[in-house]
DNA sequence: TGCACCAGCGCC
DNA sequence: AAACGGCGCTGATGCA
């Protein structure tokens, strides 16, 4: 492998020269960093870029030649960009030159979306290894990149990885087109780099609205979480005392808490395979009506809720919180929230994430989203009819179940076909919507009642009994199964519970990721920027004088995700402008 | 003491 | 044969 290592601004400047017929380049980033358990993508600067095309390798020494950073903004943010895991790159290239690409091929993201076994690895190493052949060795990967004079290995090193690029795109790209998809690629990024796959070009272009979002954070009202946490960590701890010194057991101890309830108080808790261990979590919600379960229940809670503040806490910077997502956190598609997870913030704690002054915040998210997916995927016509008359889907299944009048179901009832709606369609068994309708809606039913709305769903909806005897009948035959998103995403399943959720839950993610690519098109350069992605949920920062104009610019933005996704059935989201997260 | 595992619980 | 799925964080537990 040859290549050229370049401290001289004329040099670099000559370089250039190599890549004017290029439609793409190989890019990959050295930064040195601090701490390697703790990036800093504020602080923490990059020592190389290196660029390569079919030919040529240039590494360019960032310490040496701050200047040239003119020239790179130029050639990336116009050219096509592929690297690995690109999000990490962008994310420095944004803030130590303003350097922003767009048109991107991540060979992460390539991999993670062919892959058939979700145990499977995706570092630039595994992909060498299984995709050439070549054992890549990383161990130079965590050196000092900010010493003076970097070794021949590093820079070796450095160049290495641009190699690997460029033996491995071709293979993935040819990959990814290969799988039939029902959407057409189009725009830049499929005309850059020939990728036809639908689902891959709404991917990559994902990559750099995510590594926007990241670096804006989340705003946060910094002494409210710090008096908040003063509060929640006092009375936790006298709570905690009490429990203890009531009771004589730890909370958080599963085996003394399964102990405890079973021979002082009797209850009829399930056991695991495990022998002495027990799984208690919702078989504990039986029991609610016990003063020690509610106390318990109560101090667990109690316990989450200060975990989470102090979470917030260690993450807070400058009054914001920046977050790291994995784009493709799931095999579904969806993203996953760490350092801290943004995804899980309970109601109310959202109150604690409010922007400052003359910002506001945009909350959008779409409605009964999956089950309108759902409706689409497996055409049930009575449940597509029932959305597209603009009908409440929940007390539309309550009438149908229950041989009542739409207009006269009660809310109780509403919220039992709740849980009707959501479980079945992925096929829940009777005993477990019984519990499932207890503990997530707070509705008592009895299991001949569960049984009983059990067939009747399917009687009623016919497409999902149909659809989910093909699934069952289908994967006896096979033992697998590949299953497709409304977009293409693909994914091979043995279960039958996989085999039903994965195309909902992908298509959802799917819708999502679309919709952020098409509001970070369609508001320019606006002083406005998505600071969260909750599944079905975007939450906007904007400055209040371009509030309305931004709302409506997300609301088309969502919209026009959903025609391409829904053919059938009409999309429906809220939208709303707020001072906090808490408001809608 | 450190590590792997999982139980429990928050969100969609 | 029966089955709703996905995630991350904390801390108990069991083992080396």
């Amino acid at each position: 492998m040859e290549f050229r290592y370049i401290t001289q601004i004329d040099e670099a400047v000559k370089s250039l020269e190599a890549f004017k017929e290029d439609k793409y380049l190989f890019i990959d980033t050295e930064v040195a960093v601090k701490s390697f358990e703790d990036i800093d993508f504020f602080n923490d600067k990059i020592r190389l870029i290196q660029i390569g095309n079919y030919s040529k390798i240039f590494v360019y020494d960032m310490f040496r030649i701050p200047q040239f950073s003119e020239h790179l903004k130029e050639l990336l943010e116009n050219k096509g960009v592929i690297g690995h895991n690109l999000k990490f790159d962008i994310k420095f290239l944004k803030t130590n030159f303003g350097i922003f690409p767009q048109i991107v091929f991540d060979t992460m993201i390539a991999s993670q979306l062919l892959s058939e076994d979700s145990r499977e690895k995706h570092s630039l190493s595994a992909l060498s290894y299984r995709l050439t052949d070549n054992h890549l060795d990383k161990s130079q990967q965590r050196s000092p990149w900010g010493i003076k004079n970097l070794t021949e290995e590093q820079l070796r090193y450095a160049a290495k990885d641009v190699q690997v690029l460029r033996e491995i795109f071709p293979v993935l790209r040819d990959e990814l087109n290969r799988i039939e998809t029902p959407h057409k690629a189009t725009g830049k990024i499929h005309e850059t780099f020939g990728l036809d796959n639908g689902v891959a070009v709404v991917e990559m272009a994902f990559v750099p609205q995510l590594a926007d979002i990241e670096l804006r954070g989340m705003p946060v009202d910094e002494k409210l979480l710090k008096d908040m946490l003063q509060k929640v960590s006092t009375d936790y701890q006298r709570e905690y005392i009490d429990f203890v010194r009531r009771y004589g057991v730890d909370p958080f101890s599963p085996q003394k808490v399964t102990n405890w309830l079973t021979s002082k108080l009797g209850l009829k808790l399930p056991t695991t395979q495990k022998g002495s261990l027990s799984s208690q979590d919702s078989a504990l919600r039986r029991y609610i009506d016990r003063e020690e379960v509610r106390k318990l229940l109560h101090i667990r809670s109690e316990k989450k809720i200060l975990d989470k503040l102090k979470e917030l806490k260690a993450h807070l910077i400058n009054g914001r919180i920046y977050t790291q997502f994995k784009q493709i956190g799931a095999p579904t598609g969806r993203m996953a929230s760490m350092r801290p997870n943004l995804q899980n913030i309970t109601r109310d704690l959202r109150v604690l994430f409010r922007p400052p002054e003359g910002k506001k915040l945009i909350v959008a998210d779409y409605s009964q989203i999956e089950l309108r997916i759902a409706a689409e995927y497996v055409n049930d016509e009575t449940m597509i009819k029932a959305f597209s008359e603009g009908k409440d889907l929940h007390r539309f299944t309550a009438s149908l179940i229950l041989g009542k009048e739409y207009d006269q179901i009660t809310k109780d009832e509403r919220q039992m076909a709740k849980a009707i709606n959501f479980g079945l369609i992925y096929g829940i068994s009777p005993r477990s919507l019984m519990e499932y309708a207890r503990n997530s809606y707070g509705v008592d039913i009895s299991l001949k009642d569960a049984q009983i709305f059990h067939s009747r769903f399917f009687e009623v909806y016919k497409g999902f009994k149909s659809w989910h005897d093909r699934v069952k009948e289908y994967l006896k035959e096979h033992n697998k199964m590949v299953v497709y998103t409304l977009l293409g995403r693909r994914m091979v399943v043995r279960r039958f519970t996989e085999a039903v959720n994965f195309p909902v839950q992908g298509t959802g993610s799917d819708l999502l990721k679309m919709a952020v690519v098409f509001f970070g098109k369609l508001k320019e350069d606006r002083d406005a920027g998505i600071v969260n992605l909750v599944h079905d949920e975007i939450i906007v920062e904007c400055s209040e004088s371009i509030a309305d104009e931004i709302r409506d610019i997300l609301s088309e933005s969502m919209l026009r995700a959903g025609k391409i996704l829904l053919k059938k059935v009409p999309v429906e989201f809220e939208v709303e402008i707020v001072e906090s997260w808490a408001e809608k």
